[in-house]
DNA sequence: ATTACTAGTAGTCGAGTAT
DNA sequence: TATACTCGACTACTAGTAA
């Protein structure tokens, strides 16, 4: 666990820019910031970096920062705890996109036991072995993103003797406000932010009567 | 400023619950879920109590705490603050009020000069004496309270030597899709949560038509 | 200018324990 | 049971300063 003076510290760094560029700063102007000395902004900085929470690359005068996705994905877990405790009602997003055919690997990963399982006990629902993929225009990219920051259900990832598979974020979402199922992030995405993988206790195409270049409406729970 | 660790200690005790009732808790629970001793959680205990971050009260076998208004505040400053860090785009809430005749002490308040000069330096107009103000129904008045954990637009207390005005948040609005204004929120409002009150440069039941019973929308931006 | 080491010190922690 | 005090141990701080 992240100690709260290293966190606080984090966020500070955060608060200048650093979470999606790279910043110009020095230890002293973090120190001032932080209300500490200079020696102490440099240690933390040093302790940020070994933990992977900071990239750091020291100039002329001063450091050049940035968070690593370590780092950014610490402080989202803060903010989202802090909102359940702050906002504790149950909200949705709606999020919008066109199918597209993908690349049919969903349908291997979902049909892992070691996911299989996991989503049975935590969505309630065996999963058809198969994604829907769909395409999002930048709006709905946006919303995606928006969605990322919410408290998630988590899929823990396992290992098999040949590989191991990376943990998977959920939430339940409703299909063109008919079909129960859920929207996945996979931490590294087969596709990347611009595309929604959703699945569901049925194959989603053929219930709702889909094909490629269909519109569909995804309304996502949190 | 708050330290860190009292930070994180206080988020603890957020996160059993005592943002909006008194929970029963003890010094080890706290100790075990922070990752301290028991005599180091009751040592911040006393900390928190005395900075009037936290109620507390001994009973027999633990105690009973907590978060005062000033200890919301404190989690809801910096749960703001990550929002603007991790959810830059500027958004907007469109909440819906009926009119009515209030006490007429909107006028007052908005015409003391301490106010108007902040008025003027930080939203950009001199308010007409007087303020909108619209009564909300249940689902508006949630709109409100979130509305309320988005980073305002601070106008600071005064004296004259009379009396002591509070500090009032704002936040830019328009007010049915035409006039730019601004939504009050006042630290002991004259009113509560049922009620949203909203300033412009001009008289806006003139210059919108509005008469009492009219319904009013006003997209509130942050 | 910076960063970051060393050394001395201030502050924080938790075991023991009184209440 | 609890809370919370004392005190020795340890951690984290900053001043001084080298690079």
């Amino acid at each position: 666990m992240l100690k709260p003076n290293l966190w606080f510290f984090l966020f500070h760094i955060a608060k200048l820019g650093a979470t999606n560029r790279v910043i110009r700063t020095s230890s002293l102007e973090l120190a001032k910031k932080t209300g500490t000395s200079q020696q102490t902004a440099s240690r933390l900085l040093i302790e940020l970096s070994k933990r992977g929470l900071v990239e750091r690359r020291i100039v002329p005068r001063g450091c050049e920062l940035k968070l690593t996705s370590k780092g950014v994905e610490e402080l989202r877990r803060l903010y989202s705890e802090t909102r359940v405790i702050l906002e504790p009602k149950e909200e949705f997003l709606v999020i919008e996109g066109e199918l597209f055919e993908g690349l049919e690997e969903g349908r291997w990963y979902v049909s892992q036991l070691g996911y299989r399982k996991q989503f049975i006990e935590r969505l309630g629902f065996d999963p058809y072995p198969g994604t829907l993929n769909l395409r999002l225009d930048p709006l709905n990219q946006s919303l995606r993103t928006k969605l990322e920051s919410y408290p998630p259900i988590r899929i823990r990832g396992f290992s098999t003797k040949d590989r191991s598979f990376g943990s998977v974020n959920c939430y339940r979402a409703i299909v063109n406000d008919k079909v129960e199922g859920a929207v996945i992030i996979t931490e590294r995405g087969h596709y990347g932010p611009s595309v929604l993988e959703v699945i569901a206790p049925v194959l989603l195409k053929k219930r709702l009567g889909l094909k490629v270049g269909s519109k569909v409406r995804v309304k996502v729970l949190y």
